[in-house]
DNA sequence: CGGTCTACCTGAAAGC
DNA sequence: TGCTTTCAGGTAGACC
């Protein structure tokens, strides 16, 4: 499921195929996303893509008369193929390229989008993103006092888009673990020192997982079309009963959230 | 208004 | 073996 990495890494990965090309046509194979494929998306047609962004897990293909935004949900990623090739199930939107190339947005949950946003105007889902993670935007005393008198688990509240941007059920699990921080914490009741040590970790996770080219469990495939599993190294998720690797503990799973969060009993306070 | 819960969706995996 | 059920999760929006 592409976190915010995976989705650097497809930025990084698409731009040397489509920045600077024409978008000679786009053709919506399924415009039944998470919401509606607008039909604005054609006003790409016959325009140089001009700039590829990222913002939170959101991409941007930036053109003179506005924008797709793109976001591959959990099971989305997107492909840079040679026009001809036969589509893939779930193919649901392609930009052919003046370079006869096309790039593919590919999501069988379709819980991915594909939506269109005018120039000078920012669209709605990104009006209210908290500062990126990788940025000087985010740091602990930021985060602590935004955090006073917040009841809510601290797993949570760093997965809230408000308080960071980018920060998935994979990339909290590994973090706390690695701050010692227990998940079920009030939000509240983390002290500065604390957030002092999780931001950083934070931080330097996201940028190693970028570095080592992005990591997932599935789905992910990388832009020129081979597949992108990345055997990053997950100390706490998806180990529920193994030993934790500091103290042999049998890690724990709960849910918060709804969402499967696993740590450690020991190490986690 | 803050906090919590649900819906959306398919395919892999588990259960029977 | 093959059918059925469960689970995975990002995030907007409904709900209390």
């Amino acid at each position: 499921m592409p976190e915010l990495p995976e989705v650097e890494v497809s930025r990084m990965g698409i731009t040397p195929h489509v920045l600077n090309q024409v978008v000679t046509k786009v053709n919506i194979h399924n415009a039944s996303m998470r919401w509606p494929v607008p039909d604005e998306v054609y006003q790409l047609e016959g325009l140089v893509v001009s700039s590829i962004e990222r913002r939170a897990k959101y991409l941007l293909l930036k053109c003179e008369l506005g924008s797709a935004i793109l976001h591959l949900g959990m099971s989305g990623n997107l492909r840079v193929v040679n026009a001809n090739e036969p589509l893939k199930k779930h193919d649901h939107v392609e930009f052919i390229l003046a370079n006869n190339k096309a790039l593919r947005l590919n999501d069988p949950r379709r819980f991915g989008c594909c939506l269109w946003q005018a120039p000078n105007e920012e669209h709605k889902l990104l009006a209210k993103l908290g500062p990126e993670p990788l940025t000087d935007d985010f740091f602990a005393k930021r985060v602590y006092e935004q955090s006073r008198n917040k009841k809510v688990p601290v797993k949570q509240f760093i997965m809230n888009n408000a308080v960071v941007v980018g920060v998935g059920n994979i990339y909290a699990n590994e973090s706390l673990f690695k701050a010692g921080i227990d998940p079920r914490k009030e939000a509240g009741k983390v002290s500065l020192k604390r957030y002092q040590a999780l931001i950083p970790i934070i931080k330097d996770t996201l940028a190693a997982a970028i570095t080592q080219g992005g990591t997932t469990l599935k789905d992910f495939a990388q832009s020129d079309g081979k597949p992108g599993y990345f055997a990053q190294q997950l100390l706490v998720y998806g180990r529920k009963g193994q030993p934790c690797v500091n103290c042999d503990t049998a890690l724990t799973e709960i849910r918060l959230g709804q969402r499967s969060t696993v740590f450690c009993e020991v190490c986690q306070k």
